[in-house]
RNA sequence: GUCGGUGUAGUUCAAUGGUCAGAACGAGGGACUCAUAAACCCUAGACGGUAGUUCGACUCUACCCAUCGACACCA
C-alpha cells in the first residue's frame, strides 16, 4: 500500500486565519485521519507562506523586527491547529532555513536545465501594489484602478522561468483524468494551458522586495513568490535529501494537494511545470474546493459579513465547527454560509440529532443494562465517499444512521417494554448502543472528541454529559 | 467577447430516457415521553423558458434567459 502524502496551500501571514482556509485545513484533516485509521502510512503537512513585500512593510510600519513579526503570526496559524483539532505531521515556514535551501535548490535545478533566464521587464507599476500593470487594465492616463494614483514606467531586470516549455508537457500531464478533482475544473486548466503559456517572472530586484529568499548566484535579486512558496510542498519532505521522507511519501506515495479554486494556474500548472524542470515527480492529484460567501455576498470586511473560524468555535465547539464547514459546505462548488443558517444546522443535526441520540441511549442503557454493551469486532470503516472527496455525502450516510435509530426507538418504545419485558427491551437497548457504537466509529476521523466521549460512555456504560449545548436564545 | 459550470419544493441538495422526481432543514397537523420541550408519524410544496429528437425527457440536442467561474504573474 503506498505512503499517502497531503498538503494544504500555504495561507499567506499578512492578515488572520480565514474561513476558507479552515474548510481546506479541515478537509486535509478528515482526510488524514482516515486515511490513519484504515491503516495507510500519511504524511499531512501545512504552514505559513512568510515573505513578501507586504509583510515586510507591515512589520516596518510597526516597527518590528520581521522575523519577529511573522513568528506572531505563524504561531497564529499553529493556534489554529489545536483550535480545530488537527492533525497534521509537519508545519512549515517559508523562513525555515531548511525550506530555504530547498528553495534555491530547485531554482539551480531548474537553471540547470536551462529553464531560468534573465530578461529586462518594463511596465507601468504601481507603488501602492507593488505590481505591473498592463495599459489596458488602468483607467485613463495610466492611473491605477485601486489608489487612483498614476503608475510609473519602470524598467527593472528579473529572471523568467519558461513556462513555454512545457507547453507539451502540461497538456499530456493534464489529459490524465483525477489529476484535478473536480473534473470541469481539470478542463478549464486544459483551456488555460492551450492558449498558450507566457514565461513568468520569478525573481525582483532586491530594492523592490527584500524580504525573501536570495537567488543563488545573484545578490541583487530576490526570489518572487513562486519558488518560494510553491517549493513547500517538497522541502516539508525535507527534499533534496532523498531517501526519506521524499522518497516514501513523494516519489513512491501518493500526494494529494488541497486548494480553492483560484490556485488552479499556480498548482495544477506552473508547479507542476518547476517539478518536471527539476525532474521531481508531478503532484498524483490536487483537488480544488469552492469559496465561501455569506448572505449571498462574497465575505469583507467593508460589509461586515465575515465569519472568522475563531468565532465558529467559539459558538459551536471544535467538533461542531468540523461538522458545519464538512457537511454543510460543497466540496467543490461555492457555498453560502451565515449565523442563521449554522443555528439551524447545529441545532438540528447536533443538539436534536446525534447529541440527543446518544443522550436517550445511553441513559436507558445506563438505567437498564447491568453490564456495559460488549463491542466485539470493530467493523472496519469506509467510507467510499471519501474516495471522492465528498464530504457532504459521506456525512449524510452517517445522520442517516442517527435519524435511524431514532425510528427504532420509537418504534420498539424499549423504555415502555422493559416494564412488562425486561429481557427483550435490554436486548433493543443493547442494539442501540451497538449502533451507536458504530456512529462513533465513523465520526472518529470527522469529529474526534465526540467520537471518544461517546466511545468512553459506551465502554462504561454511562450517559455522557450532554454532547452540544443547545444555543442560547 | 470566447470557453465552461450551474439553474429541481421556502432553503440546501439528490436521482433516473418511461411505475406516484427523492431527502434534509424549515412550515402546518398528530401522537408519545427514554432523551438536550428532544425524537416519531402525517400533510403541503419543485423539474428557468422555448423549440426539437423520441412511442416517451426533468434527464439528449439547439436557442433564449438567469447565475457563477476561467481567459495568467493577484496568495
Amino acid at each position: 500500500m503506498k505512503a499517502k502524502y497531503i498538503t494544504t496551500t500555504l495561507p499567506y501571514v499578512n492578515s488572520d486565519p480565514h474561513i476558507g482556509f479552515a474548510l481546506e485545513i479541515i478537509q486535509a484533516d478528515i482526510l488524514a485521519r482516515y486515511w490513519r485509521l484504515l491503516g495507510q502510512e500519511v504524511f499531512f503537512t501545512t504552514g505559513t507562506d512568510e515573505h513578501g513585500q507586504k509583510i515586510a512593510q507591515k512589520a516596518d510600519e510597526r516597527g518590528e523586527d520581521r522575523q519577529i513579526y511573522v513568528d506572531h503570526y505563524a504561531s497564529e496559524f499553529k493556534k489554529l491547529g489545536s483550535a480545530l483539532n488537527l492533525s497534521f505531521d509537519n508545519f512549515i515556514r517559508t523562513t525555515d532555513s531548511a525550506h530555504k535551501l530547498a528553495a534555491q535548490e530547485i531554482w539551480r535545478r531548474c537553471e540547470a536545465k536551462g529553464d531560468i533566464y534573465k530578461k529586462k521587464y518594463s511596465g507601468l507599476y504601481c507603488v501602492g501594489c507593488e505590481l505591473f500593470y498592463k495599459p489596458e487594465e488602468l483607467l485613463e492616463g495610466k492611473v491605477c484602478p485601486i489608489h487612483t494614483t498614476p503608475c510609473q514606467e519602470i524598467e527593472e531586470e528579473n529572471y523568467f522561468f519558461k513556462l513555454s516549455n512545457y507547453q507539451a508537457y502540461l497538456e499530456e500531464y493534464l489529459s490524465t483524468e483525477g489529476v484535478i478533482v473536480p473534473e470541469w475544473r481539470r478542463q478549464e486548466a486544459i483551456n488555460f494551458v492551450k492558449g498558450g503559456l507566457e514565461d513568468f517572472s520569478i525573481s525582483r530586484e532586491k530594492a523592490r522586495l527584500n524580504w525573501g529568499i536570495p537567488v543563488p548566484g545573484d545578490d541583487n535579486q530576490v526570489m518572487y513568490v513562486w519558488f518560494d512558496a510553491l517549493t513547500n510542498y517538497i522541502s516539508t519532505l525535507g527534499w533534496p535529501e532523498e531517501g526519506g521522507n521524499f522518497t516514501k511519501f513523494w516519489t513512491e506515495g501518493e500526494t494529494l494537494q488541497l486548494a480553492g479554486k483560484d490556485q488552479i494556474r499556480f498548482q495544477s500548472v506552473m508547479w507542476q511545470a518547476m517539478l518536471k524542470s527539476a525532474d521531481v515527480k508531478a503532484t498524483d492529484k490536487v483537488v480544488y474546493h469552492g469559496f465561501i460567501n455569506s448572505g449571498g455576498q462574497k465575505m469583507s470586511k467593508s460589509l461586515g459579513n465575515v465569519i472568522s473560524p475563531y468565532e465558529m468555535i467559539a459558538k459551536y465547539g471544535t467538533d461542531a465547527t468540523r461538522y458545519i464547514l464538512l457537511r454543510h459546505v460543497h466540496p467543490f462548488d461555492d457555498s453560502d454560509v451565515t449565523w442563521e443558517k449554522m443555528d439551524e444546522w447545529y441545532t438540528a443535526n447536533l443538539v436534536n440529532g446525534l447529541g440527543n441520540l446518544v443522550a436517550r441511549v445511553m441513559k436507558m442503557a445506563e438505567t437498564h443494562l447491568d453490564a456495559p454493551v460488549a463491542i466485539d469486532s470493530v467493523p472496519s470503516i469506509t467510507m467510499p465517499s471519501l474516495n471522492e472527496f465528498n464530504f457532504q455525502s459521506a456525512l449524510d450516510t452517517i445522520w442517516h444512521t442517527v435519524q435511524m435509530q431514532d425510528e427504532k426507538i420509537a418504534t420498539t418504545e424499549p423504555f415502555k417494554l422493559v416494564k412488562t419485558d425486561k429481557a427483550a427491551a435490554q436486548e433493543i437497548i443493547s442494539d442501540l448502543v451497538r449502533e451507536v457504537h458504530g456512529i462513533a466509529s465513523y465520526l472518529e476521523p470527522i469529529m474526534p472528541n465526540t467520537s471518544a466521549v461517546i466511545l468512553k460512555a459506551v465502554a462504561e456504560n454511562k450517559k455522557p454529559e450532554n454532547l452540544f449545548s443547545r444555543l442560547e436564545q
